[in-house]
DNA sequence: AGGAGAAAAGGACATATGTCCTTTTCTCCT
DNA sequence: AGGAGAAAAGGACATATGTCCTTTTCTCCT
């Protein structure tokens, strides 16, 4: 899963991503560059985290599970994203959230350890620190209203763009396979019941903007489902390259 | 509205929310004190913040407009709390969200100008606006999940009891006048409509938990509205005193 | 006092969504 | 191939919640 990374890529990605100036050179040598694969789990929700983790390469989903088993998306991201960042401002506190590889994933892993040596006390780290948080916060500010405001259907339409589109990106077909489990995850992702999803996805082909095989589902009218979802709220570009 | 404050009662309450190791002397020098009333705008979303301001004294109200004049209340707050850091943080950001005072509010301001002449590269500062930004981070997690997981009934609970609380505090009584428009607003607050609202307040009151009169409304049952709450999710104790 | 106009409450109905089952479809073993 | 057991789909019904009105209650003016 974890593949020790070779200085001169780890420096390349930071200097792609205008790091350099936040995270030192000494600092940079005790990196350690981390791969993942497809729907590997990155970190996990309650566990407590001991590294920070910049993902360079790939998209990433990140969702909360509630006490009787539900789980709630909260997002998938993009490089430059940083993850394990609040759990390193509030030293001993539990991860808040899974973070789960959706694509294959590449990032550069700071150790907490490493990060109270050479920068716990330097302004421009704990800058990049409050950049990255807000940012995330805004975020967190618009899924709470997104939420809160529109029906499964308008969310369902949104997650399916966002979960389409990466398979597209690999065999050049809005199509993505089910694995076993797949549409009770999504239910849980997006916050209903595995049902009522299956009713609005019955409704989509119904409506010609899905089309749904044995086992995949592919978009048939992207921008009908695009016009639906309105702002893709689970798929938010975020900076970076 | 606003009243220049002396420095010995800054200096008071900055001691005794032990702060004087973050905000140096010369800043504290040029600090403001600020009084609201109930019911004052404090700051106003989409407004470009220019100062952070710490909340000593009172109860705050923080909530979100959206687009068609629905809002969402998002959480009651008391001190020891911050207001504009994240504004601060992302400079030229506009603020996400309305502030409003519940009680009678003492506020100290601070303006970003002077933050940035003293403060900017401090660590201890930037790690204490790290240390509040997450903590709201976390609070605005769990709402998150409240909003989505739980029904009208649950958070109107909730709610009144954050409200009635404040009453009670002042008069003695678990009542609460309703101004007009009260109740289409506490509709709007917790994210459903006066209709429904007023529903399940017909509810409560049929089932002994509130007494509803003119106007004004009165908690009956506070255990049995608690236990129906759970979690009060709009009133978060956040240390501080 | 009495009535106009506004605000609040509530009726009727539609729709979104959840729960609990049953039916259908897969998967895999022998 | 054929059947057991699991997974997925879908039926039936209940409940939460929204929309649109109408009715009721207040407020305030003359």
């Amino acid at each position: 899963m974890e593949i020790k990374g070779e200085l001169e890529v780890i420096s390349a990605y930071m200097r792609a991503f205008e790091l350099e100036s936040i995270f030192p050179g000494e600092l940079i040598a005790k990196a350690e560059l981390v791969k993942y694969g497809r729907g590997d789990t990155i970190m996990t929700q309650g566990e407590v985290a001991s590294s920070l983790l910049i993902l360079v390469e790939g998209k990433i989903k990140v969702f909360n599970t509630i006490s009787d088993g539900k789980s709630l998306i909260l997002s998938f991201l993009n490089p430059l994203e940083v993850i394990g960042d609040i759990e390193y401002a509030q030293r001993g506190m539990e991860l808040m959230n899974t973070v789960e590889a959706v694509t294959p994933v590449t990032g550069i892993r700071f150790s907490y350890r490493q990060l109270d040596l050479h920068v716990q006390e330097q302004a421009p780290f704990l800058r990049f620190l409050l950049g990255i948080i807000t940012r995330k916060f805004k975020i967190k500010n618009n899924s709470l209203s997104f939420n809160l405001l529109y029906p499964v259907e308008v969310r369902l339409a949104s997650y399916l763009l966002s979960v389409i589109s990466v398979a597209s990106e690999e065999d050049g077909q809005a199509t993505t396979r089910l694995e076993a489990g797949a549409l009770r995850d999504a239910a849980n992702l997006i916050g209903t019941s595995y049902r009522h999803l299956n009713r609005v996805l019955v409704q989509f082909a119904a409506d010609g903007l899905i089309e749904r095989k044995r086992s995949s589902i592919a978009i048939r009218d992207r921008e009908a489902l695009s016009a639906l979802a309105g702002d893709n709220i689970y798929e938010l570009s975020t900076g970076g390259i």
